[in-house]
DNA sequence: GACCAGGCACATC
DNA sequence: GATGTGCATGGT
């Protein structure tokens, strides 16, 4: 069994603590996690930006403003067409059925949170999850691209793991705790920028000395 | 200029 | 059910 608290050890000490989400806000980390998809959070970073300064970063706010005039604001984050329609629609959800405050989404089961999340369309499961971990502080494991890369190539996966193979990886090899799925997690985007990419870098990659 | 980024939905076979 | 494609800006 992958004594997978060791792989944690030596990413917490090669790369400290990372702190995610690199948020002020609940609210913020929706947004940012849908703003996100499939692109650099430098670009993430200029959208929120945006919609702080029009004052738009607010779930009514988000689901009264027209469609075309919110995708000009999140521009920067890239397919700004899609994510405008996805922020709408998770804003059609939020609003109506929870008047967008994100107490009321806490007092929902996670599983059940979870499925309704994903019935909102735009919200994949890395997106899901991510709410669920960052937002709102639940004991789920996210998983990515970075974490696909990192375990087949590390050979604690196939190659035909799908998301929740790896989601269960590491919920049935870790304890069930919040704070070490956030910074694992987290550590895991680090040490995939630098070592992770499609062309690897795998020899020196700080967890080298576990590969087989 | 090529490559890539903290995905997802949809078309097509 | 698997596989391919569109979406787009901005940093390296």
């Amino acid at each position: 069994m992958a004594d997978l608290k060791s792989y944690y050890k030596d990413l917490l000490d090669h790369y400290g603590p990372q702190r995610w989400w690199p948020a002020e806000t609940p609210f913020e980390v929706m947004v940012g996690a849908i703003l996100t998809q499939n692109t650099a959070w430098t670009n993430v970073e200029k959208a929120i930006r945006n919609l702080k300064s029009y004052g738009l970063l607010d779930p009514l706010k988000l689901h009264e403003i027209d469609q075309d005039t919110l995708a000009l604001a999140i521009r920067p984050a890239g397919y700004f067409n899609v994510k405008a329609a996805r922020l709408k629609s998770f804003m059609a959800w939020f609003v109506t059925r929870y008047g967008g405050e994100v107490e009321r989404l806490k007092q929902i089961p996670a599983q059940r949170l979870r499925e309704q999340l994903l019935e909102v369309k735009g919200i994949g499961p890395e997106t899901a999850d991510s709410i669920l971990l960052y937002a709102l502080e639940l004991p789920t494991f996210v998983a990515d691209t970075y974490t696909y890369r990192l375990l087949t190539r590390h050979g604690l996966l196939s190659e035909e793991a799908g998301y929740e193979d790896m989601q269960e990886f590491f919920e049935k090899n870790l304890p069930r705790d919040r704070a070490l799925f956030n910074e694992f997690h987290a550590l895991i985007v680090a040490v995939g920028k630098e070592f992770c990419r499609p062309k690897a870098r795998c020899e020196q990659c700080p967890l080298r000395k576990r590969l087989p």
